[in-house]
DNA sequence: TTAAAAAATTAAGTATGCTTAAATTTAAAA
DNA sequence: TTTTAAATTTAAGCATACTTAATTTTTTAA
């Protein structure tokens, strides 16, 4: 069994290199809000113990080993997400906090009753996989960021970044919550903004912002 | 905000004293599986931070500070047991456990909302009493320990002590829950062994086992 | 009231997970 | 290709919460 800050760590591995970036020891320190030399470290210590492949200077990757406690974190994580908004009624930017400090102290036992409470769902609150117990994510529909959209369509949320409370409730204020359509009026080509056109109104929003929206284009 | 290590001394204090008892060092070291070394480590800087008062040799008590902490940590912890028992069906015998490390990553708008879905409870599954946001304890009902009763009277049991899940498991094999009457039908004098009978029929409890065990009488 | 036993404390040392500062390696730019 | 910059690692050290062994204080019993 990993250690809390071990699990922290091989959380963060997964989602970097499930993102498609590599997991250079500076991208999991400045998540970790840790010291660079503190991720080596660690890394050094992860990799004796079986958890990453890592060679100095080179990077890092996981093991079927360390894959594993990294999903099953972020089961526990996402059902945690899941369960506090929906019996215990927290809030969107509020459970990703709370989720992240009780993800590391929940039984196996626990976490199944959760998971059997909420009839085995296949997404977080955010709109991410929830893996089941055996480690197997549900199928995801396609989608892109929405930094990479395109003018005139009509798009619908699917997943948002849960990192950042003052960035859900922004999101929750301008109405983007998941399944939301809006529609894509205009990008600026000097910086990037986009204006979007909810139910709601109509917005803009910095690129830093769209990085953090997965949505897919649906049809008028 | 005293550190999860620091909240149990606490939590471990306050009910030596509650139970009548000294908080003695080696007391303390014995309930937490520490050594007595460590416990005086830790004593002495509960006290340099204003949570205990000790002396060297002399034992120590909580100030109110200290005391304070320990009611939250105990709160959180009932709250909790009663919760995952109640919402989430886990045994009589799972929850302690269970809560004991939740207690400690429950931050105050979540356990005031397992309160409030609770609707504000009393008392947790082994009757112990819950206190509330401010930190004052529900009125128990005056009991006496079973190891102390008399025999040929009606007694219901108020309380149990849920530190060790064999006990527990075993109380509910012998059809002792909360509420449970039985009658005392014989006390030996030689080792204390205790004949009691309620529905589920007729066995002995030794004075260790009783000694966990907190009634009430009633009359026929 | 003194000697032995028990309880508590001090001393020395360990593991974990951090820090800052210095050194090294790799990548980027001139 | 060399120089510079950025990323990474190493080195030294710190805080927390433990350990065992030695010492001191208190309690109990002879
Ligand atoms: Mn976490
Ligand atoms: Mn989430
Ligand atoms: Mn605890
Ligand atoms: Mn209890």
């Amino acid at each position: 069994m990993p250690t809390v800050s071990k699990e922290d760590y091989l959380k963060t591995i997964y989602q970097r290199i499930e993102e498609g970036e590599q997991a250079s020891t500076s991208s999991i320190a400045r998540t970790l809000k840790v010291s660079n030399a503190a991720a080596t470290d660690m890394l050094k210590k992860l990799s004796l113990q079986g958890f990453v492949n890592y060679k100095k200077y080179k990077g890092v990757s996981l093991t079927a080993k360390g894959r594993k406690e990294a999903l099953s974190l972020l089961r526990r994580h996402r059902l945690w997400e899941l369960f506090l908004m929906k019996v215990l009624k927290l809030k969107w930017d509020e459970v990703h906090k709370e989720a992240e400090l009780l993800e590391h102290k929940t039984s196996e036992k626990l976490i199944d009753k959760i998971d059997q409470y909420l009839n085995h769902p296949k997404f977080d609150p955010h709109g991410a996989p929830i893996p089941d117990k055996r480690g197997v994510l549900p199928k995801e529909k396609k989608f892109i960021r929405l930094d990479a959209a395109k003018e005139n369509k009509i798009y619908t949320i699917v997943k948002v970044n849960d990192k950042d409370d003052e960035l859900i409730r922004y999101f929750a204020e301008i109405g983007f919550k998941l399944n939301t359509k809006f529609e894509v009026k205009k990008i600026f080509n000097i910086d990037g903004t986009i204006t979007v056109k909810n139910k709601k109104g109509q917005f803009n929003l910095s690129p830093v912002v769209a990085k953090n929206i997965f949505v897919r284009e649906v049809r008028k």
